[in-house]
DNA sequence: ATGACTGCGCATCAAA
DNA sequence: TTTGATGCGC
DNA sequence: GTCAT
């Protein structure tokens, strides 16, 4: 059903749509129970939720007791009768109780203020006007502060917390950010984000993940099939792109050794390509690596890339400017987009990008699409069969000599094969949990979706970068032992 | 009426 | 270079 | 939103 959401948003068109509009599921209310006896409650209840979720001043709470709800509902093995009926079964109240009357009375819910007078502290002050209930009084103060946190989060890498520091520091807006005063509060990488901020309001859409990958395939004959990764949630803040590059590496073998009466190690995607090899803020040499040099740059000049957040030979992360189609269906032009972003007009995402060996990726696709229970699963496969996996791919222990060998790593469909699995599609490497549906035991197998890669080139570009965000510094990392004097 | 509400993977940063 | 604390994000 | 206070 992911894949389905997929397809009704790349055939929209590029130009942005409204926050609201995208990702709704559509209006279903045959009878039809494609899954379940309260199929179709499950929908309006999912539907409420993704309302929950995308109002200002969204309690995550709410949003929790939704699902907990359609939880329960999917639990029962017989239709719905009532609102009473369900709520009889714990975390489901009220609310939810009289929404699921009116839906079985087929009666349009109206939200009855019997409990609160002071119902909805909803402001909906920007950006988000598609539902005026006509009542707007932010006068609200607690309203109003829920109103410029929830904003201030939408900034990637500022979460509740941040944003709390924030908002007590005098900070009431997207726009408030660039002040020195504010700006100094913010770690690098979240000073990079913030100078988009007012760009970058909503959350990735696949379409515009699409059209990255889109842009990036088309406009760079040097780095092959970029290949979004496959697991991006519709609500991910980030792009993220896998680029297969054609040197063949050193390989890190893993540090420790093998024993089979140990359990297998738990997946440390944190290390991805990253052993001895920092992923570090910019600012110091990783200017001469492949990636930066044929990837980023040439990115950067054709106007796709527009900052540099932090980077290392393997992988790169920064913002990028996603391409829009003119009218006639056209890719706007390269002076097009240099313009727009000179302007700061057009969308703006944190991209992520990984650089990877070709005979790797095979590996560093499962690696990066699985969730962890599935790396966990994959993971203890390999050590029932005295093998490693891990980013680069499979390893043998060679008892002789006490160290790791390599295997293989280039295709997912051999990995898989060679830990006798079968070939896990990847939207069912993650756990998807849409309409209740639980991850029951591991995914079944699936038809095979080919990405055939090929070799790269190189290719220079003298283009240089200008960017190095400096210091908001704070208290950071582990504590002294001894404390300082004041 | 009012407040608490579940917890963990991962990235990041700086001390050790 | 490694480690531990902290915050972000889900 | 729900639930316990």
């Amino acid at each position: 059903m992911l894949s389905v959401v997929l397809r009704q948003t790349w055939a929209c068109s590029i130009t942005r749509t409204p926050p609201h509009v995208r990702l709704r599921l559509g209006p279903r209310h045959s009878s039809t129970s494609t899954s379940g006896p309260n199929y179709d409650l499950i929908q309006l209840l999912t539907r409420y939720k993704a309302e929950a979720e995308a109002s200002d001043a969204r309690n995550p709470y709410k949003v929790r007791a939704y699902e907990r709800a359609i939880k329960v509902v999917a639990g029962m093995d017989e239709p719905v009768r009532s609102g009473g009926q369900v709520k009889r079964l714990g975390g489901v109240g009220d609310r939810i109780a009289k929404r699921i009357d009116a839906f079985i009375a087929n009666v349009s819910y109206v939200p009855t203020n019997t409990t609160q007078k002071t119902q909805r502290s909803h402001t909906s002050a920007v950006a988000d006007n598609g539902s005026d209930d006509g009542k707007d009084e932010h006068k609200d103060k607690g309203a109003c502060s829920q109103y410029v946190i929830h904003a201030l989060q939408l900034v990637p890498g500022i979460g509740r917390t941040r944003a709390e520091t924030l908002y007590h520091a005098g900070c009431t807006s997207l726009s408030d950010l660039i002040k020195p005063e504010f700006f100094d509060l913010l770690t690098p990488a979240q000073q990079i984000c913030a100078r988009f901020a007012g760009c970058m309001n909503s959350t990735v859409t696949l379409e515009e993940a699409e059209s990255v990958h889109v842009a990036l395939a088309f406009l760079s004959s040097h780095a092959t099939r970029p290949d979004t990764s496959r697991r991006n949630q519709p609500s991910s803040n980030d792009v993220t792109l896998l680029i297969v590059h054609p040197f063949e590496p050193a390989l890190k073998p893993p540090k420790d050794s093998y024993d089979s009466a140990q359990k297998p190690p738990k997946p440390r995607p944190t290390q991805f390509y990253a052993v001895g090899d920092t992923f570090v803020h910019f600012s110091q040499n990783v200017h001469n690596t492949a990636l930066f040099l044929d990837v980023v740059s040439p990115l950067e000049s054709r106007g796709l890339i527009v900052a540099n957040i932090s980077g290392g030979p393997q992988r790169w992360r920064g913002i990028v400017r996603i391409p829009e189609c003119v009218e006639g269906g056209e890719w706007e032009g390269r002076a097009e987009r240099l313009s727009q972003i000179r302007d700061q007009r057009g969308d703006y995402r944190r991209l992520g990008i990984f650089f990877v060996p070709k005979q790797c990726q095979g590996a560093a696709r499962i690696v990066l699409t699985g969730d962890i229970e599935f790396l966990r699963d994959v993971n203890s496969r390999a050590h029932r069969l005295g093998l490693r996996f891990d980013e680069y791919g499979l390893w043998k222990w060679i008892e002789g000599e006490g160290k790791w060998e390599f295997l293989y790593g280039e295709s997912e469909e051999v990995i898989f094969g060679e830990l006798g699995m079968d070939y896990v599609h990847p939207a069912r490497r993650n756990f998807t949990f849409l309409s209740g549906e639980r991850p029951r035991g591991r995914p079944k197998k699936n038809s095979v979706d080919d990405q055939s890669t090929d070799s790269a080139c190189n290719r220079r570009s003298g283009v240089d970068l200008v960017e190095t965000a400096q210091p908001g510094r704070r208290k950071r990392g582990r504590p002294r032992k001894v404390p300082l004097q004041e």
